[in-house]
DNA sequence: CGACTCTTTGAATTTTGTCAAACTGAGTGG
DNA sequence: CCACTCAGTTTGACAAAATTCAAAGAGTCG
């Protein structure tokens, strides 16, 4: 609830820059974006399917998992939100929400009302053209999981999740030594990759025993980080880390 | 390789406009955006994984598969490309393709440079937006691909693919009376649903017999919409074609 | 009429799901 | 400080969905 998030660690601007120069300017009007902090507590909605938000969250941190629910009430996570990410962005142009989010651990939420990013992005093309570049990450992101879900079997598909998770963490300072926090649950990792709590479990069990995973409580360790990658699959391509724009 | 496409029929301007509504300058500037014209055959690749194009392809018409492929040689459809669609719009902030696309049918594209588009852009920032959205519209279909890969069995899954594409083909006038043109075959099916062919076919029959798709060659007619809908649980909200943008 | 691609079929196997219950560990209140 | 609770993890036995492999039909095009 404190008002004092000091805005030079903002993790949003520490995340786009990493991959986009900002101007002085532009890097001001970032920064003095007004924004309501809050606090909200581990499995909160903090939005539905079907609401129409006026303003955008972005997620200082913790954890939070972007989700929808089949007829059957089976659910799907279809991305996870982590520090500097802004879950609903695409709320800024799509009038209905299409998903839910629901935070999976406490998160420190800034709330950004759609007006003063629509103006923001008027007064500053380059900013509209780095939000718009994040969107499409997302967008690279969960064709990845696609081809995760529909064409892994469960023991390379988590093994690429949890690759994936390092690389993004990593890249906002949440990983280091190829070690991360890791707050989520076997039956939300299960939702996130279309299987069932009990088989990730069976699964897991096997990449620990095959010396792929370290678990200790919410800790992940990844012993050999190119053996993970190889049984995952991964190359991180896809994430768009580097600074790979062709505009000046 | 005609240059006379009418610039009136442009789908993209068709599609945008069904739910953007454009001063007459920014409909001037779209149709006078320079666009060479090509037919490619079926089964080209248009663009491949970690190409760094420097034109977008607009979809004149027929059918393009944007795809991935896994470690193991397996084939993963992420979206399917209809007329008026710009498959690779994301190349415009993207440095690096992180997926192909290749004609599912003979093809009649439109490239338009990343340099005119760009221009444009920056000129119109309502015109910005409007792609924006439709890189947006995207990603919510991926979401809802990915509810449908992970959670749906084979049955609902397949049915909730031909509501959405009866949907999208009936949004640029390409369906009528729950009947369309659908030339993808069951093994692109089933490289889009994250299942072997073999599968997709009896399925198919199986659907054929409890009378929810009827099949001409590539023409499919839907007898009953309201039980295939129920079946694929459809709800075309996340396609997002009415007018629910909140700016005005 | 081939030559092709696409669809269909059958039998055996594998992966993953289902159901139901026990175990574990962290936090809570008496 | 010790039950007690509760969420999360683990186990076992069984069932179902989907895959694999191999081959035969069908339809289309030159």
């Amino acid at each position: 609830m404190h008002a004092s998030f000091p805005s030079q660690d903002n993790p949003l601007i520490q995340k786009v820059e990493s991959v986009f120069t900002f101007t002085g300017d532009e890097r001001q009007a970032l920064k003095a974006l007004p924004m309501q902090l809050a606090v909200i507590k581990e499995n909160e909605d903090l939005m539905r399917e079907g609401d129409r938000p006026s303003r955008c969250c972005l997620l200082l941190s913790g954890f939070t998992g972007t989700y929808k629910v089949s007829g059957g009430g089976k659910r799907q996570i279809v991305n996870f939100g982590i520090a500097g990410d802004i879950p609903d962005l695409h709320s800024l142009h799509l009038g209905v929400l299409d998903n839910s989010v629901r935070t999976l651990t406490t998160c420190q939420i800034g709330f950004i009302t759609h007006e003063d990013l629509r103006d923001l992005c008027e007064r500053y093309p380059r900013i509209t053209a780095a939000f718009w570049r994040e969107t499409l990450i997302e967008g690279a992101i969960f064709r990845e999981w696609m081809l995760n879900i529909g064409r892994r079997e469960a023991y390379s598909r988590i093994a690429h999740f949890f690759c994936e998770m390092l690389v993004r963490l990593g890249a906002v300072g949440l990983a280091e030594d190829h070690a991360c926090d890791l707050p989520i649950t076997q039956a939300e990792l299960g939702e996130a990759l279309g299987l069932t709590t009990v088989h990730v479990n069976r699964v897991l069990q096997q990449m620990r025993a095959d010396g792929l995973i370290e678990t200790k409580g919410t800790q992940v360790k990844i012993p050999d980080w190119d053996k993970l990658k190889q049984v995952g699959e991964f190359d991180p391509t896809y994430l768009h880390l580097e600074s790979d724009q062709a505009a000046a």
